[in-house]
DNA sequence: GTGAAAGCGCTAACAC
DNA sequence: GTGTTAGCGCTTTCAC
């Protein structure tokens, strides 16, 4: 039932409520003795102070909101990124005594941006972390710009917006994966993209090709089959690509749902993978460890990236100065068992 | 950058700042006209209350917290879980502007409580839904107890632990589903348990065995399995089940992985589902729908739990009136390709 | 029906 | 180094 007060708190350290103020703000300027005065009373009292109180009288209001795009506007909530993405943000806000508050933005709704105002003008967060594919759609980072609240925007890909974005390196690590396969002697390396919407999705398209130049391999448009990011669109082109005459032997898709697409069409045909075919996705969804053989896949460091934009946004002093430029964090390849050798390599 | 308070509202009505709360607040006694007006200064100033300011003069905080298990607790996060749920609250909160805080809570802290107390006094939310298996932890339910902040806690099976419980009925759609399968003609209905620290998971072995003495079928320890909630179990206990001298024609598990499991087992022996052998699991993950044949199995209504919870502290006045007993939001079994009838049936 | 005054718990600005 | 004073933007109490 610890109702104690910033005046509690003062009366039994024998100081003023400014004095308690500076010590639990950690501000210069207090004694050291009158320091640990205070701080015993605090923890005698069970102190902690009312946030509100603290928003209303102070520019701070130690609340971030983290903005994606609602997943129950989706059949199947993919909740792995949002999960991701709040932890990296908790983890930022738990080191800094920050609340966070979650507000998942459904912009097909034309009051998305009044829901966004309402929400900024009722809380007046410190800042705003926005994730993709919103922190890619002008309508949606205006109308939080609109309000002035720090924004910190997550993007995959390296465009930005004007404000502060963390990126990753979605075209390099695509490129990196089919200079892998090539490593493992792959010549002839099929690519199944994505929906064509999300801007990620072209970025790893690029990549794949960056890869293949990069290894003085040729591209060839019979080797890029368009898929959905659905794992029927993957089981679909893998099915297209396995029956070609002169079959791919490492097939890279946009995302891991095709991918296991694809490694279903293989097992279909009977085709040993990582033997006969090596199969590499991308996003490292839970999925990917599960099946067999597991899969080789990227992983976007999303956690990582939500947390450098919590911390930039609850470090910054309120003039702007730590949210600049872009700050990249790598993806990371996860090789496991559906990538081997070319056969006969 | 609208910054428009209560006094700007009340000077452009023309009438005192008493009036203007009292229609925000949708209290009695305004006039029709009076209230017209002040609702058009309202909404051309685009007035929005300041929650904290609000927090810090009343007894309500517009704030509902969300307290569950920390996912990054895991090695996989079951991100699904906590998605549902948050969907279910935040449906709650967006039809009675309230704002959610989340706070994944690691029981496995000695300072998880002390965490929690600190949320409370920081943000002093209007109440706490807190989810399994957290809402069955003495320690856990205490800690916010003893605050006195609302509570609602959400909890598989029927336990109630002295505040008002949200519960699902684990057990009866556990026999339900042992009955459906009866029905298909199924005889030898095996059950592999999972992890017995998780109380939800007895209860569904309760329901298996409910469901076949309300089938008049006898109970046997041999069609039992010990799993440990593991994709590796459920694959493990499956070969155990299926290398038996007269095998089961159906196979139910405490979860999907588990099903996952024995359907892998069951595959690598060459058996057909649902031909030779069915297969039931408890869930619906998002893999359920994904694996082939797409599995049968049971969908708990967490995210409805959720917004009742959540709903319930809302529209309680404060004094507890709508938080008490008990309130049951019943399972759904899915119905999918992994189960039909009894060979030779 | 409506309004004036007090105060929620804290920080800001400035005194000392 | 420390304290005093005035508010942040609302709701509450009580007067009219």
């Amino acid at each position: 039932m610890s109702k104690a007060t910033i005046d509690d708190v003062a009366r039994l350290a024998g100081v003023s409520i400014k004095t308690v103020s500076r010590v639990v703000n950690r501000e210069q300027n207090v004694r050291e003795s009158t320091r640990d005065r205070v701080q015993r009373a605090i923890s005698e009292l069970n102190y902690r102070p009312n946030l509100s109180a603290r928003n209303l009288a102070s520019l701070r209001s130690h609340l971030i909101v983290l903005v994606y795009d609602d997943p129950s506007a989706y059949e199947i909530p993919s909740g792995g990124y949002v999960i991701r993405m709040q932890q990296g943000v908790l983890r930022a806000c738990g080191a800094a005594d920050y609340e966070l508050l979650i507000h998942p933005c459904n912009y097909r709704n034309r009051n998305a941006t009044d829901k966004l105002h309402a929400l900024i003008d009722q809380v007046r967060p410190d800042g705003i972390v926005l994730a993709a594919p919103l922190s890619n759609m002008p309508r949606i980072v205006k109308a939080i710009a609109d309000k002035g609240t720090p924004m910190v925007r997550l993007s995959p890909g390296k465009e930005n917006g004007g404000q502060f974005t963390v990126v990753t390196n979605d075209r390099e690590v695509c490129a990196e994966m089919t200079r892998y396969l090539v490593s493992l002697g792959h010549k002839r390396i099929a690519y199944v993209t994505g929906h064509p919407r999300h801007k990620a999705i072209n970025n790893r398209f690029q990549g794949y090709k960056d890869g293949l130049k990069q290894s003085g391999l040729p591209f060839s448009e019979d080797l890029v089959i368009a898929g959905d990011n659905s794992f029927n669109s993957g089981e679909a082109g893998g099915d297209s690509l396995l029956s070609q005459e002169n079959p791919p032997t490492a097939i890279f898709t946009a995302n891991d749902d095709m991918a296991a697409g694809v490694i279903r069409a293989a097992d279909r045909r009977g085709i040993d993978i990582p033997g006969q075919l090596s199969v590499a996705g991308f996003d490292d969804i839970a999925l990917a460890r599960q099946i067999y053989p597991s899969l080789t896949t990227i992983r976007q460091p999303l956690s990582q990236m939500a947390e450098v934009a919590a911390e930039a946004l609850i470090s910054d002093p309120g003039d702007g100065s730590k949210l600049k430029g872009t700050s990249v964090v790598p993806a990371q390849l996860m090789i496991r068992e559906s990538t081997g050798p070319a056969p006969g390599d």
